[in-house]
Order: structure tokens, then sequence, then C-alpha cells
DNA sequence: GACTAAAATGTCACTCAATGACAGATGCGG
DNA sequence: CCGCATCTGTCATTGAGTGACATTTTAGTC
């Protein structure tokens, strides 16, 4: 028990991992995730079903596997962030890695046929959705911290408008092909321009 | 074929979901989601795990089925408001149902628990997430006919946004156990008040 | 190079969600 | 009372995921 980490079996280990992946999912683009079983993948990687559940637990993670290192790029860049700048900006830079990513279209292609299996595929997008939401909670908290307002629902929501923007531009730019720059900077001006009327006067509860 | 609806079966139909419904929710608040089976659930009801399928497509429907109703709810609050009222408003007014909803305490004690069932379960949040998800896409879609542009990120992102202020303030109301009603507000004004800096002199492109 | 302990793999059996097919039961309309 | 649609149970099957156990690889040591 000397090295721990990156032995030569750590090493082998995420070399079979990226291939299992690469390999599953140009079977999930070909014929689609659902029809594609975990028995196929095991036949095309010449190695039992119980051998690819021990490389990944489950099959979600052929493809949603990637998103877990996201998290901590996020934290990282917005903690580089100074603390006198505004949450909104700071957040938008903390985009930016994500951004400058998905603005190469050399990867861009590669990842837009398995972007549209993970939307078209309910379990998968339901997973996907489930890993953002994660993010963002650990996003919020670190954006209380900075605010230190322990519990308030201001830093909360602020996080989650931003990461609705981030949405909201990958689905513009996956629809319409513009920039995902143009279209993240469009979507947050749209909400940090917003302007509210004051407050209904009374309750209004109904029904 | 006469009736069509609500004949005498659509509505024993009906009885039979609620029944099957309240007793799976109970069975999943006292065992956890996933230590209870649909076998489980079946043999409680005095029927076949089969026919609890013909009643609920998945084990999921058991306790998240009722949004599906609240979909249309949001879309006719959101046709009933002025065309020349700022979206932000009619989004918060959208939202009065729903939020009439959480903050009756006799409700919310009863589904406070199936709540934290539903976030303490990867597999039901997840799905609860897709749902959610589904909704706002199609407020969303209203939105961006409202405002007579077509494929524009704004009306989406700003959707998106105030859904994630419902999130933040819902959130916000099982850990502290404040009024919704004030923290939907709250944290609507925190996202209505953003102001970001200019943007950065020229590209940022890192990593 | 042989030896040993750890790690990787295959096989088998199993649980559970979900679906299709078929047969029998039930209940409504005439 | 009968005929027909619907409801229901039973059985078989698929596919994801897990536990247990035996066997093979492989790394590190002498």
């Amino acid at each position: 028990m000397e090295d721990r980490q990156n032995s030569l079996r750590q090493r082998s280990r995420r070399a079979v991992q990226a291939e299992l992946v690469e390999l599953a999912q140009g079977l999930f683009v070909e014929r689609g995730y659902e029809s594609t079983t975990v028995d196929d993948i095991a036949a095309a990687a010449g190695m039992s079903k119980r051998t690819v559940f021990r490389y990944f637990a489950t099959k979600e993670e052929l493809v949603l596997g990637k998103y877990d290192l996201l998290s901590d790029e996020l934290l990282r860049r917005l903690r580089e962030r100074p603390l006198g700048e505004p949450l909104w900006t700071s957040l938008r830079r903390m985009f930016d890695g994500v951004v400058a990513y998905f603005a190469d279209n050399a990867h861009a292609s590669r990842a837009a046929a398995m972007e549209r299996v993970v939307t078209s595929t309910p379990a998968l997008h339901a997973a996907y959705l489930h890993r953002v939401s994660r993010m963002q909670a650990e996003v919020a908290a670190l954006a209380c911290a900075r605010a230190k307002s322990a519990d308030d629902v201001g830093p909360v929501a602020v996080v989650g408008a931003a990461f609705a923007c981030l949405a909201a531009a990958r689905a513009a730019q996956a629809s319409t092909g513009r920039s995902i720059e143009l279209l993240l900077d469009e979507a947050m001006d749209a909400v940090a321009g917003l302007r509210r009327e004051r407050r209904a006067p009374q309750g209004h509860h109904e029904r």
C-alpha cells in the first residue's frame, strides 16, 4: 500500500473507464440509450456485465460521469473572484470555463449527438438535472458563505437564476447555433435588467 | 360509449388511484421509497402488482403524479395576466396558487414528510426535477409567445430564473419555517434587483 | 524466477421495476 | 338474462443492479 494514488492499477482503471465511455456512447448515439443494454456494452468491450458495473455504478454514469468534475471547477473559479465583485458578475465569470468548453466546435459537434441522446431520454435527462441541481446547491452554499448570509434565500435564488441562464443559453445554442458566449450574456443581461412593479397592496389568496 | 367522461367506471378508477396514492405514500414515509416494493403496495391494497401498474405506469407516479395538474394551472394563470404587465410580475402572480397551496399548514405538514422522501431519494428527486423542467419549458414557450420573440433566450432565462426563485423559497420554507409568500417575494426581489458591471473589455478565453 | 497477497474478473443466483400475453372474472347496457 | 367491454390475476420475460464465491492476474518482495 505504498503509492496509493496513480499506481499502475489506478491508471489502467482510468484507461478502461475511458474506453468504456467511448464505446458505450458510440452505441448510445447509434442505437439509442434505452435500446442498448449493459450486456451489449459488455459484449462490445469483451467483458462481463458484472465487470462493467465494477467500473460504473450505473448505466447513466457512462454518460453523466464527466459532470462530476465540473462542480469542482465551478467552485474553484467562483472562489477566485474578488470579494467585492457583484455576485452576478462573479457567477458570469464562473461560467467562463463551461462557455469556452461549449464554444469549441470540435468538442461541440462530438458532444452534440450525446446531448441529444440525453435530452431525448427522460430517465437520462432527469438524472442530468439531478446532477446540475447538486452542483447548483454547492455553488449556492459558497455564495451564501461569501455573502455572510447563512440562511438567506437571496443568494440561493440568484445562483439558481444564473444556472437557469446557462441552461437557456445552451438550449438556444443547440437550436439556433448562435454563440453560447453571446447567448449567455444576453440571458444574464435580460435577468439582471428586470424591474418589478410594487407588490399588490393586500393579500391575494385565491382558490 | 356514451358518456365517455365521468362514467361510473371513470370515477371508480379515480377513487382507486387516490386510495393507492394515499396507501403508497404512507408506506414510503414509513419505510422509505426504495425499501418499499410495488409488491408491498399491491399487497397492502389487496391487489396484484400488475394491477397497480395498470393504475400507475411507474412507481414514481404514485408520488409525482399530482404535479401534472400544476402545469395547466400555471399556464392558465399566466394567460390571465394583462399583456402590458412586466413579465416578472406576471410570473410572480402565476405562482400565487402554488404559494397559497404551500402556505396552508394543514397541507404543508401532510406533504412535508413526502417532500422529504422526494428530496432524499435521488431517483425520485431526479424525476421531480424532470417534471418541473417540462413545466418550465411550457411556461417559457407561453412567455416567448407573449413577448412575440420566437427564439429569444431572454424570456426562457427569465422564466427559468422565476422557477429558481420558487425552488429557493420552497427550500427555505422547509428549513427555516418562514412564510413561503415572503420568501418568494424576497427571492424574486433579490433577482430583480441585480445590477451587473459592464462586461470585461476583450475576450477572456482560458483553459 | 518463484512466492504471496491484493486486486480484477467471471459466473451464478437473486431482487425489483416494468411489460406483454392470455385467461377468467366482473359489471354495465340492452 | 345475455353479450360485450373492461378489469383483474397469473405467468413469463426483459433489463438494471447487487451479493457471494471461485478463479485468474498482477504487483511487489525475496
